[in-house]
RNA sequence: GGCCCGUUCGUCUAUCGGUUAGGACCUCAGGUUUUCAUCCUGGAAAGAGGGGUUCGAUUCCCCUACGGGCUACCA
């Protein structure tokens, strides 16, 4: 049979990092055994569904360049085959009708003495179509709100096998007749998810780690229908990076870290706060997987490769943006002088508008190596582009302003040196010899002249790209100012 | 509270009964570099606790502790 592996996200809201790496995973099972990769949005709660969710889904995994070969399937539309498959299952009498109303409910739940479950024993004394007469069902089902509930055998173990941890059991007793279908007319997530599932052929089912507890639900759905069930994943959980629990908005927030791909309304995403999605996939897929090899950078293909179903770690990891950002830069590094100008935000326009494409290209070789964030990217190029636009004061009074005029002075007397960097550098460490200034410290000027600050790439380069003209304006610049 | 899952350096992880418990991020100390960064070398840093099983347990089993998830007419 062929793979078929779903992401399932339900438009409650943006997609998140969990998400995210859910859909890797799910995308990462697809192809990795050639099958195919679908998108279904589970939309089944009108009331929550948030406006926009849907998009940013679809946005996020575009970007991410997770290609869905199906969907979006709505369930939302889907109506009249969850209706169908509900009738089936009460002929049947493995589902039943239920007239209980909240308010009833609620002071079932407040009588238990433990905790009250709506199941084989409770049933007997709720309404419902098991209790009821055959006409009293009848005249209700025209007049009041019901819903349908699954039937849950009593006294049985439910065994089932999530493919991460093995086998498990569940005791029948401790599982309810869950609710399947609303009183809105709309089937809940157990419901919808099961028959979509079957109907779509999805083979692997891949899910957070929340729903492993409704796994025996489920399961026992299949059984209802005699369908075969698929092979299920439950991924442990991102957690957040210090403190305990799931990582969420507010915590990824107070962490200064994005926990969406893209951005979302006032929300910054990973793809703005400089990551590529080359980088958050390869971090994302070491987060719950590996395959014991000390390999640290993956392409999404050599993801694809690497990736085996059994590889899935059991336990919640935590997220770790330091190393993500670390990641990041491994990719970034050996970008393509070409791309790297195309992720730039601002710069690359000006810089190629300046100097040519060809030499554009030269520059950014120069600074690829610094480059942790595609942010950088416009911070590294504007020093080719303007004078700074400050000096770091401490700097200055670090070198001595005396020492500093005294380097650009030089410069200055020897005008025809800058177009010719090599001789440059040779004229500077006797002009050093000669009046006891450390090369360190003359160097140190001029890059403070150049640049603004004490960072950056080889000097000698830069005033090669500059060339004399730039480079006597900043020398001339800075020695006004000092 | 009940049910379920989990637990190796601060963090992500390797180890499928016998290892000086390995790698990476972080961190620290050196080195390279004109500076910062990159890069290189080295250091510090771990099997939650208690019982078993075994010649031998990080590894298998049990208990406890801790962490997490679920416990809705939400997904």
């Amino acid at each position: 049979m062929r793979e078929r592996a779903r992401f399932a996200p339900s438009p409650t809201g943006p997609l998140h990092i969990g998400g995210v790496r859910t859909a890797l995973f799910s995308y990462l099972m697809a192809k990795k055994n050639n099958g195919e990769f679908i998108l279904r949005i589970e939309d089944t709660d009108s009331k929550r569904t948030i406006d926009g969710a849907e998009q940013h889904i679809i946005d996020s995994l575009n970007w991410l360049g997770l290609k869905f070969d199906e969907g979006p399937i709505k369930q939302s539309e889907r109506t009249h085959i969850y209706k169908e498959r509900i009738k089936e299952l009460i002929k049947s009498g493995l589902a039943y009708y239920a007239f209980d109303t909240a308010s009833e409910l609620e002071e079932a739940r407040n009588e238990a003495e433990t905790s009250f479950k709506y199941n084989f024993l409770s049933r007997k004394n709720m309404s419902n179509s098991l209790t009821l007469s055959e006409d009293e069902v009848k005249s209700r089902l025209e007049r009041e709100a019901y819903v349908v509930r699954m039937i849950i055998p009593e006294n049985e173990t439910v065994n089932v096998v999530d493919q991460v941890r093995g086998k498990l059991s569940f005791k029948s007793e401790e599982l309810e007749d869950k609710i399947i279908m609303k009183s809105d007319g709309m089937p809940t997530y157990h419901f919808a998810n099961v028959v979509d599932d079957y109907e779509m052929n999805i083979t692997s089912v891949i899910r957070g780690e929340e729903w492993l507890s409704s796994l025996p639900l489920h399961i026992l759905l299949y059984k209802h229908f005699g369908w075969e069930p698929p092979k299920f994943y439950h991924l442990p959980l991102i957690l957040k990076s210090t403190g305990s629990g799931k990582l969420s908005k507010r915590d990824a927030e107070e962490q200064g870290h994005p926990v969406y791909a893209v951005n979302w309304q006032g929300s910054t995403g990973f793809k703005e706060a400089g990551f590529t999605s080359e980088g958050l996939i390869n971090y994302l897929g070491l987060l719950g997987w590996n395959n014991s090899s000390n390999k640290e950078k993956y392409s999404i293909n050599e993801l694809i490769d690497s990736f085996n179903d059994t590889e899935i770690n059991k336990s919640g990891a935590r997220f770790d943006y330091k190393k993500a950002v670390w990641i990041n830069h491994l990719h970034l590094k050996e970008f393509s002088a070409e791309k790297i100008l195309t992720l730039a935000n601002r710069t690359s326009d000006s810089l190629i508008q300046k100097y040519s494409l060809e030499k554009s290209e030269e520059i950014v070789d120069l600074i690829k190596e610094r480059l942790n964030t595609t942010l950088d990217i416009d911070k590294e190029l504007s020093v080719f582009l303007s004078q700074p636009k400050g000096y770091d004061s401490v700097a200055i009074e670090k070198i001595d302003r005396g020492l500093i005029y005294d380097v650009l002075n030089f410069c200055k007397l020897n005008k025809a040196l800058i177009s010719d960097p090599h001789s440059l550098k040779n004229q500077l460490l006797s002009f050093g010899s000669e009046q006891g200034i450390s090369f360190g410290n003359i160097m140190k000027s001029l890059r403070l002249c150049l640049v603004g600050n004490l960072s950056g790439p080889d000097l000698f380069k830069i005033i090669e790209i500059l060339g004399p003209e730039e480079t006597l304006n900043r020398i001339e610049s800075l020695t006004n100012k000092i």
